[in-house]
DNA sequence: TCTTTTATTAGTAATGATTACTATTTAAGT
DNA sequence: ACTTAAATAGTAATCATTACTAATAAAAGA
């Protein structure tokens, strides 16, 4: 509801960036600008943002949230070494209705071995 | 590698479910065969089963990871009451490759709002 | 612009899922 | 049966996230 600078930056800071960061990233980049921003308010509106359609979040096997931009795109994860790589150029089509449930949105994670970890083969 | 039997009934309850049992849960049904199995040792097997490729493991918007068969089927998610259900007749198809990564697999969450739900507008 | 209202914040404490640790047990190989 | 290395039960520790509270500041009204 209000707009303040802290929500603003923490926005600002996921939309700019190609990676996935979790909160703790976010946090230390948010006291660039805020030096004394704290971590609650990091987490308060990342769940703001999140409940508003505003970013996603993506979930790693270590019980730990990562945050991402809206944007339209799917997910690669190395089994190996875990890397996370965008995948935008992914021609699916998914239907408006399953099994009577209405769909808004869908993810596709797809998992496997990377081009690096392979090369170490 | 050894064959313990909480190995044994701890897989058994992941295959015989059709919900998305969380650590706990799995831990107060095992408690039903082994009265003082240790919730240290469900945690042990669940990483176990999921590293050699035994289980799968999904993660919820909170913090908590579910655990589920390797049966090849996707998820649909409901937004307002966080329904996770099963969907196993999607037809898509993804490709071996891209961006010169190699696929193994692949996992579709859908989202949307579930059919109960709709009811109640 | 000044005041009021109410969401938001910083800072800290609490919670809860998961992991680590250790002495003891047990599956599996000899 | 004997040995040994993996697994267990029980407990303590860790760490991501949430809850709490007094102080602050954005938005709305006068």
């Amino acid at each position: 509801m209000k707009n303040t600078k802290q929500r603003q930056i923490i926005l600002s800071i996921i939309n700019n960036s190609n990676e996935h960061l979790d909160a703790y990233e976010i946090y230390e980049r948010a006291k660039e600008n805020i030096k004394n921003i704290s971590l609650g308010t990091i987490y308060r509106n990342l769940n703001y943002l999140y409940n508003n359609n505003m970013i996603n979040i993506i979930s790693d096997k270590k019980d730990k949230m990562h945050y991402d931009k809206k944007e339209k795109h799917h997910h690669f994860i190395c089994q190996r070494c875990q890397k996370i790589i965008d995948i935008h150029d992914l021609n699916i089509k998914i239907p408006k209705t399953i099994a009577n449930n209405s769909v808004t949105d869908y993810k596709i994670i797809i998992e496997g071995i990377c081009e690096e970890c392979q090369k170490e083969d």
